[in-house]
Order: C-alpha cells, then sequence, then structure tokens
DNA sequence: CGTTCCATCTCGTAC
DNA sequence: GTACGAGGTGGAACG
C-alpha cells in the first residue's frame, strides 16, 4: 500500500470519459496495482479510481512534468499529472483476515422461516427457496385452511418486489397441486413498506406484512435458551 | 484529510453488524467527519466506513488500548481498537473542484433521439420524455405506418425496465389519440439486453434493441463533420 | 423533503 | 465463467 498526497490532475477514459481538475487529493496505491484518488470530503466512494487487474507506469510528459498512466485489460486509462508531491509512504499491510457480516435478507427469511406464524396466523412452512420456472419464491407456506401461501421478502419492500411476486403467483396458480383448495395466496413481508408498493400489492390481493426484526431475533434467542 | 495506518480491529453496528479481526490497515478521516477503513486489496470500496454526518471520539479502553468510536445521527457506531500506530499524517486538501462527466445514459437518450430509424426502420420521435401520469416514456416515436411506438431506454437492459416499459404501454394503450391506427408498440433498447428480460419482453410482445453507442456517436460525429 | 432511478456501481452466489 | 439479485448500496435529478 502506497499513499501519496499531491496536487495532481486526472482524467480517465473507458465506459465514460471524465476529468479532474488540478487540485490537491491522496492517491492510494494498493497492492493488487489498483489506484483510488480520494478527496477530503464526499464519501467512501473515490473521485477516480482503477479497478484491479491494471499497471500503474510512471513517466514524465515532454514539459518535465511527473505522469502516472494506470491501464487495465478492457483498455480504460487513467492518467495522473502530478504537480507537486506533498506526502509519500509506504507500506506493508499483509493479507487482511477479511469481514465477517451479519444481519441481512437472507438472516430475515431464515427467520421468518422458523416464524412463519407471525407474518399470517396459522401459517406453517412448506419450503424455503420453492422453486417456480422464473426463480425460486423465498417461502412457500400452507395456512390454516390449507391454501398455498407464497411469500417474498425483502429488507425495503419497493414495487420491484410487488411486481417480483405477482408473477409468481401468476406461474403459482397455474399449478394444480398447489391451488386443489383455492388460489394461492400472496404476502409482501419486509422491513418497511413503501407506500406505493403497499398500494400495489393491496390492489393485486396481495397482503403486507412489516417485519420487526429485532423483536423475531427476540423471539429466537429466548427459544434457543429454553433449548 | 488524515492518514493512518495501523494495526486494528473494527466493528460496525447499524443495518448489519460487522466485524473485522486485528490486521494492518490504511485509516482515512475525511474533513467531514466519515471514516474509511482500506485493506492493500478489494477495490474502492473500503472494507468499513462510517458516512457523513459522523463524530470520531478517540478515548481509551480500561485496559489502556486506544479505542474510535464513530457515531453517526441514525445510531450506528463503527468501533476500531487500535494497537498500534506505523503511521500517521495531516493534510490540508482544500475543497475539490469536482468531477466532470460525459458518456451515460442521458447521453444514449440523445443519440438515439436523434437517429430514432437505428431502433426501428421507418420511426420517427414525436418527442423525448413523453409524460404519462406514472413518469416520462424516454422516447416517443411513430413508425412507417402511423402507429405510436414507447421506447424505453437502458444502459443494462434488465427485467425491470421491461416492467416499467410494460406499465407506460398499458397506460398508453388507454390514450385514444394514440391508438386510432392501432395499440402503441414497445421497443425496449439497451447496450445490453438480459436473456430473462429478453424472454420477458418478447413475451409481452415488446421488441429489443441492442445499442452499439460507439457507432451511433460515429454516426453523430460524422453528420456534425457535414455541416 | 421524499421519491425515483442511474452507477466506471461493487459484491456475493447459484447455475 | 456468466447471470442474477442485494447493497450499511451512494448519488443526482426531479416533484
Amino acid at each position: 500500500m502506497r499513499l501519496v498526497v499531491a496536487r495532481c490532475q486526472v482524467d480517465y477514459a473507458g465506459r465514460l470519459t471524465a476529468h479532474l481538475p488540478m487540485a490537491t487529493r491522496v492517491l492510494m496505491i494498493k497492492a493488487d496495482g489498483s489506484v483510488l484518488v480520494h478527496s477530503d470530503g464526499g464519501s467512501y466512494k473515490p473521485l477516480n479510481w482503477m479497478s484491479p487487474p491494471c499497471t500503474l507506469r510512471e513517466g514524465t510528459t515532454d514539459d518535465g512534468q511527473v505522469e502516472w498512466t494506470v491501464t487495465s485489460k478492457t483498455a480504460d486509462t487513467l492518467r495522473i499529472l502530478i504537480e507537486e508531491v506533498v506526502h509519500e509512504s509506504s507500506h506493508d499491510l499483509g493479507i487482511d483476515p477479511g469481514l465477517q457480516k451479519d444481519g441481512v435478507e437472507k438472516h430475515l427469511q431464515e427467520l421468518l422461516a422458523e416464524h412463519p406464524a407471525s407474518l399470517s396466523p396459522g401459517l406453517t412452512l412448506v419450503r424455503r427457496e420453492f422453486p417456480t420456472a422464473i426463480g425460486p419464491v423465498d417461502l412457500m407456506c400452507r395456512d390454516g385452511e390449507g391454501l398455498s401461501v407464497a411469500v417474498e421478502i425483502k429488507r425495503r419492500g419497493e414495487i420491484d418486489g410487488v411486481e417480483q411476486l405477482t408473477r409468481y403467483l401468476e406461474l403459482l396458480n397455474r399449478e394444480p397441486l398447489l391451488t386443489s383448495k383455492g388460489p394461492v395466496r400472496g404476502i409482501f413481508a419486509a422491513q418497511e413498506i413503501k407506500p406505493q408498493a403497499r398500494v400495489l400489492a393491496t390492489d393485486r390481493g396481495i397482503a403486507c406484512a412489516v417485519v420487526d426484526y429485532d423483536a423475531l431475533r427476540g423471539i429466537d434467542d429466548s427459544e434457543h435458551r429454553l433449548f
């Protein structure tokens, strides 16, 4: 890892072309060859960058200025013209053990698979990731009256999710095995459901369920403590 | 901008929880208070971070280790336990003049608006951003036989785009002014169309058009050279 | 201020 | 490898 603070101008040409006028910025050169150009604000995204694999060549222009050229195999190029280096240092970081995550949609699906009745009374799980021709339904359940219930789970419930569940229901309702006792019901479950999504779901006869992740996790924890 | 290279352990708790074991990493603290944790690989995305607005508090744990606590207003917290500082420096970058971009989807729409016949022979433009109750259609055109044609443009054509165009067509086909010569046709135009999107489009009678951005730009340049 | 949609998206994962 | 969906998506444009 090499860190350079320098007054520089940056030009990128690839999927798009982009230009950064001369100013002082931080250049981060990683061990895999990737280069990041950061300013003192914005967010975690660099102003400009080159993803690995790529190679950095350091040269000088005709008028003697330092010029870095970063090229990738896909013919993208990043040209950095350096006017003045304010700081430079190199560090051996070693390999990183990597990030451990927890608490995303998959986990929400696991929790709801364990507690389907929290979505609608009497609901029991048939199977997770129930396959259809256009992809798996998150949860396939059955209600107290033997009707099939398809559940689509999102962290944030938006219009796309309702469309997705609608497509699944359309297919599922062509399956005689599932519709013997009546049409397949749909439940749209999310931690947060946007108004437009709710309207569309209601219009299509799909029930909405707002899921309290912390409460579910609480139930889960207390049940595990019992055993 | 403050740069710190340190052996550290990081824990994030917010929308999800994430943990980084003790290892040497680069910590970037920006003027707006945001903090980035970078390893020596991956890509432009940090391993962990905190977006502004947030505040960094430096303290020590009970056993005397340095501990940074970064908190945002949304109750997210980033805790960085520092075992050893390898490098530290601060730099005044000033404000950045910002990035100038060119060549994204808007530009693609402009090019297709100038050359609608490249989508389908005989097509002429009626107007860009044709308004409907649920949003504007990218291009409204008319074909050689006087039929209305709605065009949805994406850089990458995925299933969502087909859904969007379907909703537009549903509305447009209720307009007597547009359907006097027959139903409104749909064209789904993109630089790249995913197989599933193509299947769905075909199933709904929507034509797909793969757009060659460079070729279009070439036509455009040569036409401009004529004048 | 909320909502929508793009992105040099990045990133995981199933096929 | 390719395709597909999620993201602590971020960010901008628009109403």
